[in-house]
DNA sequence: TTTTGTATGATAGACATACAATCTGTCTGA
DNA sequence: TCAGACAGATTGTATGTCTATCATACAAAA
């Protein structure tokens, strides 16, 4: 049967926990859970209005997500990303980031090419402008993600990513930081324009080992 | 004050909980739990003698894990990984497990180097017998990631390693990717002795491809 | 003064129970 | 035949209880 995909009913009724689970995880990447926090049941049941058991089962997948700590018997807190241990993940994203620029280059669909220019094209304006590239450039990465054709390798990588954010606030606080990230962005855009995926993979690669390298200088050893 | 490290205290009694999830990640890993297979919360009360509580918090780090798919009011089930999906899978674990390759190669101190020769041996010598190679190569991937340094990678790559786990079976079944297999290996092993990275990422990469390669031959499409 | 023992409070870990919500069949009656 | 009602099974959520562990404070002893 002919089940085009417009006709399809999305689940309407998530999980409550699952709704905590997203509260807790934006909370933690927009920075209003900050490493070391705290995360008291008690306090998560009467802040969401939810029931113990919903907040530790929301808790249970976060740990498992690497975005919160779990001690036994002393509770949760908001995963602390060591210098060695963000070292380890920038490393991992670089490799990862790069297969998601050479899968892009090499097979992403008119539409997707459309829309990662797009998006492109409003880091740039946001950047021209003065203001924080912060979102644009999240929302530029997310379309490059959806044209790898690879969802396992972008939900990874997006996990990766949340586990990192939390460490966001140091890279941009680096002078001329932002230019060479305009550069290399820019870089990245050409490969792919141009269709070359190994161009793509060792422009995406070196955006996120600069990052990684202007993180290190700026984390407190 | 000196505090020796052998006289810390390793916690004795893991929560029941992370034993619930070992228990039932090593049922699927070894295929006593099929893919599809229902995990119903009554009967894992039952069979494993714990509370709901404690199994429904596993379930949510499996799920986090990819391990295990949760439909809502329905209930869990033993992720089943569709073809797309394994190539998916492979193609990132190609990527990481070169990165691996690579680090070691770069970076192993000489005992994990003494350490993976006494791995690779032992899956010669069991292919030799004639024996099921699956578990010593396991154990030398297994030195391999502990050796690269990378924490963070190394737990990436045994959660992807797992999820494909349950497929297997199929790969071992192809006749001839043994053989292939030990030559890839081999190949491996030779570009780390040779402190060579970048035919150590090739050969690891390379390795995990054609067994990706092989499984879509396998596979049902 | 320093160390050791003890009390206490806060919190998580685990369990049992209860009930609501939802799904999956089966059965019924038009 | 088939829509709809119905029952059973299972998950989702909430709640109360008890215990284990940790942090802290403070008293007692050396």
């Amino acid at each position: 049967m002919a089940t085009p995909d417009g006709l399809r009913v999305t689940r309407v009724s998530a999980p409550i926990r699952s709704q905590v689970v997203d509260n807790i995880r934006q909370a933690i990447i927009d920075r209003r859970l900050l490493p070391g926090e705290r995360l008291v049941e008690r306090e998560l049941v009467e802040s969401m209005g939810v029931s113990r058991t919903s907040v530790r089962e929301a808790l249970r997948e976060l740990a498992a997500e690497g975005l919160v700590h779990t001690v036994p018997n002393r509770g949760t807190v908001v995963a602390n990303v060591s210098r060695e241990q963000a070292m380890q993940l920038y490393r991992v994203r670089a490799t990862l980031e790069g297969l998601a620029g050479q899968l892009f280059a090499e097979t992403a669909s008119p539409a997707q090419r459309r829309a990662l220019k797009k998006a492109y094209d409003a880091v740039v304006a946001t950047y021209s402008k003065g203001n924080s590239v912060v979102e644009v450039k999240d929302r530029f990465f997310d379309v490059l993600l959806d044209g790898t054709g690879n969802d396992s390798l972008a939900a990874i990588a997006r996990s990766l990513h949340a586990r990192v954010s939390v460490l966001r606030a140091l890279t941009l606080s680096v002078p001329g930081r932002v230019d060479h990230s305009m550069r290399e962005l820019g870089d990245i855009m050409a490969a792919i324009d141009a269709s070359d995926g190994d161009a793509a993979r060792r422009a995406c690669a070196h955006h996120v080992e600069e990052a990684g390298r202007v993180l290190s200088l700026a984390l407190p050893s």
